[in-house]
DNA sequence: ACAAACATACCAACTGGTTGGTATGTTTCC
DNA sequence: GGAAACATACCAACCAGTTGGTATGTTTGT
């Protein structure tokens, strides 16, 4: 059982979670440590910094939501603009839980860090239009099949939702309650429904 | 003339910007103290604690923020739906100059607090949907005049502002750039628009 | 009217615990 | 046996909060 870098993983798993739960600036690096169970010479050992960990907390939740998303069954829809629906379904069922299990780390993490540690930024910003970047193909191809010439792209759609996303998180985490989250999505997803509504289909109808 | 209470002032509108750059957390009471020009035993005379003024900073945000949107034009027009849509082209307006001069100092301070000062969390949830509140009753006149009968409420479309406003923050951060809040701003309004379009008014059509 | 008593508004220096980070081990794997 | 993977021990700077003060009002008793 080699283990081989077995405590830069856990120390990555518990920076997702404690930034979930108290924020970047306020998790110290002894309680990254003792979350993860080791000691700081761990930590120090593959981090140079803690803003360096920040950096590689942003990566390390670019790739385990990045796996999560891409095996998740809101692909499967022959029509784009239901796989566009069922991404929003998806994430309304994502809503469950205490709050630090639905919230967005990079999401949280950008509003500490925007103005003092640029490459934390520039990493929270690659998950979140990364993210968003993997909605556009569905929502060009729902345009295209509706026949919409729109005063908007699809890559403004697809950061609007991140937006709604993001923005109902704050909401929930302020009300205590996950609720308000979904009611908001909810929104989104009746957005999304009108926008495509009242254009049929290039193939079915004429 | 020892200007009652300068330094409570200063110290709150201090705490204001400070939020708004670095967050909550990262600020320190010594940031606090050399920002409003006074010294920490001011500081310590009029807040029992850190966290104590994070509570009052949140209440100075709601005044601030209340005469702000009292004052403004949007509220001029005579029909609700054009009252709506006024305050989100009011917000759009307002999407102007560096980050920290537009984003949401309660927004910001509810994401690192939420879970760890509970007093904090319910002051920024109070100026958030103390705000939304505001803007309920225009929506719900709307949705009377336009004869709308929806699974949704005025409430939940009001806290759908909110949150596309808190989420268009985030990306802005994340891309340290304002376009991409306003066209979320831009992608609510014509969610709204689409919400009361088909639905003519009761007086105007029959 | 007036001073003693008290309250408010602040300031400078200090404290003890915490913080990110380092220096120097020891163990584990190939 | 040698490097990577940790652990232990430690430090200087920083942190929220305290202490003990001064200066300037305001109230009260007479």
């Amino acid at each position: 059982m080699p283990k081989v870098q077995a405590a830069k993983e856990k120390l990555l798993d518990a920076a997702l979670s404690l930034i979930r739960e108290k924020g970047f600036s306020a998790m110290t690096v002894d309680d990254l440590c003792a979350r993860a169970g080791v000691t700081k010479g761990a930590f120090f050992h593959y981090f140079k910094s803690k803003d360096e960990l920040g950096v590689a907390a942003a990566e390390h939740w670019s790739a385990v939501t990045g796996a999560l998303f891409e095996r998740a069954p809101y692909h499967d829809p022959e029509d784009p603009l239901d796989r566009v629906l069922a991404y929003i379904e998806f994430r309304r069922a994502l809503l469950r839980g205490d709050i630090p299990e639905f919230t967005c780390v990079v999401g949280t993490m950008v509003q500490e860090t925007y103005g003092q540690y640029p490459e934390i930024r520039d990493a929270c910003a690659a998950s979140i239009f990364g993210h968003a970047g993997t909605l556009v193909g569905d929502i060009d191809a729902a345009m295209n099949k509706h026949g919409i010439a729109a005063d908007w792209t699809a890559e403004s759609l697809a950061a609007h939702t991140q937006a709604v996303l993001q923005g109902a998180f704050i909401l929930a985490k302020a009300k205590n309650d996950v609720g308000i989250a979904i009611e908001s999505v909810d929104h989104l997803r009746r957005y999304v429904e009108l926008l495509f509504s009242g254009h049929p289909t290039k193939e079915k109808k004429q």
